[in-house]
DNA sequence: CTGAAAGCGCTAACAC
DNA sequence: GTGTTAGCGCTTTCAG
């Protein structure tokens, strides 16, 4: 029933040495054949359905024509769009993506790295942020012995210490947010920070309160779940302090948080953005149909993806690419300076 | 620089033969080891921080510990729901898991599968549909080599012919919208049919007109891209040519078609529901956040991905499973029968 | 319970 | 250009 067809029975159906048909099929480098036994060996390996056996070439070659991509959560719309550029780039090289998820579970990531080393990845691009006091020791001990095997290593998102990296300039696109917003008339704000202790929101945090400088204030800053729950329960919690009756605008830290704080505002029958405006940050293409458009600072999720395939797959060293963010004002926060 | 370190060192360093060794870590089924050697090969190992090479024992056992998963596009909220749940699946079987995108081309299709072939994946889970009159002959061909291979593979969406499926009864939940949406007072529709040729699309088409017999009729059904595009220049048609008006309900065979029909309709300062109601089909996540909120027919895209798994793992046969949708009203299509 | 040795299917020196 | 052959790192008979 499993009857494979190894080289060999190519060869030896085209009356060739194993060698031949080896170089016939792939085409080796140095060597070439023959094209007329180059053909025999085709047909026969056409005759035969004959398949190369990947863990095999994988094995006698010494590597795979595998990327392992390491995502918090696929059925995110930020990974998906960051998986989807990555799936694609890798195609493009050849390789085959293995898809592992940590569930935003640092000693799990560490363990699947572990694991990509066993299957001896070619290459390895780890998408997500991390906390910021984590005891990282094991994923960067992971890491360590996977780049010492001379698998190229990209991250994704926030710089990892020792590995290539392409971070989103979370504290620019902040800022440029603050700018925009100042632009248009707000002047006091309600911040949705996320959690403290993550990178990513700390980082949009800070960028938005120093850009602000003295031009606006932050009635209120605080710490939320990086959820859509994280969001709702934020603006409730504000509504119910009466801190929202003293703000013009909340600014959550991502998108999914500010269409949780959306969702709170209708629920309280407060009306977005006549009673308040509200803004978010990420750009996820879900977004489109939502309304009021919620006003954001988008990620170029596409570009990441890109970027981070051809940076693993590149000279390593310590490089931190940077890719900026854009503004994007929406029905969410109209201007106030006509009124 | 790359310094492999063998099961053969470890075997050294623990001064025990190679076979041995292999027993001691892997925990062979047939022999068993002295316990104080399996500890003194695990110290061995652990000391040399040796990592067993995946690619050498997909050889030598025959067989790789790979689930391949084949979507037309991880960036589609569907197919990344899916894959959450195949990648969860497939993790808690011990497999990891090979994202391919077909990006709907039926050519590329029967290639990944052939890909899928050479890496001798253990298992293949095939997503996404495909359409009613095509040329699938090589899928066909190429699934049958993968299956003569002993290869499990399984179908998500629509059956397909000789492969074990989990469908996705979308006769029936079309069905039972219709039959929803005739209680609440509904009577006339448009219908967003999607493809003619797409199965999906017509399954969900003709079990929605099937099954509003006489209660209702239809005084459109037009064929759209399967899209947010679609959606939107299918309404916008509609309302140019004065149907619209003429219609209580448009319903649209999935979502997103339906969001961009939404976002058409407020374009033309038509509110939903007021001026028209409105329906999708397939319940991806992110519809939580439109308002209104829009009824639909939701598809278990979680069970459907774990089932597949299940399916592709376990015995062949052509088997066909079903899962049902269930139909949820929201304020896109309010109760008539109160007014 | 342990070891020696024969492969798994393919590539890559190395000869001819 | 083509063929021979020695591995790649591991599992697994088959002897002991």
């Amino acid at each position: 029933m499993v009857q494979r067809v190894t080289l060999s029975d190519v060869a030896r159906e085209a009356g060739v040495s194993l060698a031949t048909a080896s170089r016939a099929i792939n085409g080796s480098a140095d060597r070439s054949v023959r094209p007329e036994l180059v053909e025999r060996v085709t047909e026969a390996a056409a005759r035969l359905q004959y398949t190369p056996d990947a863990t095999a070439q994988a094995m006698a070659r010494g590597r795979t024509t595998t990327l392992g991509l390491l995502v918090h959560d696929i059925a995110d719309p930020y990974f998906s769009a960051i998986a989807a550029a990555v799936v694609r780039t890798a195609e493009a090289e050849g390789l085959q993506v293995s898809l592992a998820t940590t569930q935003n579970d640092p000693a799990r990531e560490a363990q699947l790295i572990d694991l990509m080393r066993r299957q001896r990845a070619r290459a390895v691009v780890i998408a997500g942020g991390r906390s910021a006091g984590e005891r990282s020791d094991a994923l960067a001990e992971s890491l360590a012995a996977l780049g010492r095997q001379g698998v190229g290593i990209a991250a994704i998102g926030q710089p990892v210490p020792g590995v290539a990296s392409v971070a989103v300039d979370n504290r620019g696109g902040a800022a440029a947010l603050a700018a925009s917003l100042l632009d248009l008339g707000y002047r006091r704000f309600a911040v949705l920070g996320g959690p403290t202790d993550r990178v990513t929101a700390r980082d949009r945090r800070e960028g938005f309160l120093d850009a602000l400088g003295d031009r606006g204030s932050v009635a209120s800053s605080v710490e939320t779940a990086f959820t859509w729950e994280g969001g709702h329960r934020a603006l409730l919690r504000l509504a119910q302090d009466g801190v929202l009756a003293d703000v013009d605008a909340v600014v959550a830290t991502n998108d999914v948080m500010a269409l949780g704080a959306l969702a709170a505002a209708r629920e309280l029958g407060l009306g977005v953005p006549q009673d308040v405006a509200l803004a978010g940050f990420g750009g996820i293409s879900t977004l489109r149909d939502v309304v009021p458009t919620l006003t954001t600072v988008t990620v170029p999720m596409d570009e990441l993806g890109v970027r981070a395939v051809r940076l693993a797959l590149g000279d390593q060293g310590d490089v931190v690419e940077s890719v900026g963010c854009d503004v994007v004002i929406g029905g969410s926060t109209p201007d106030l300076r006509g009124a």
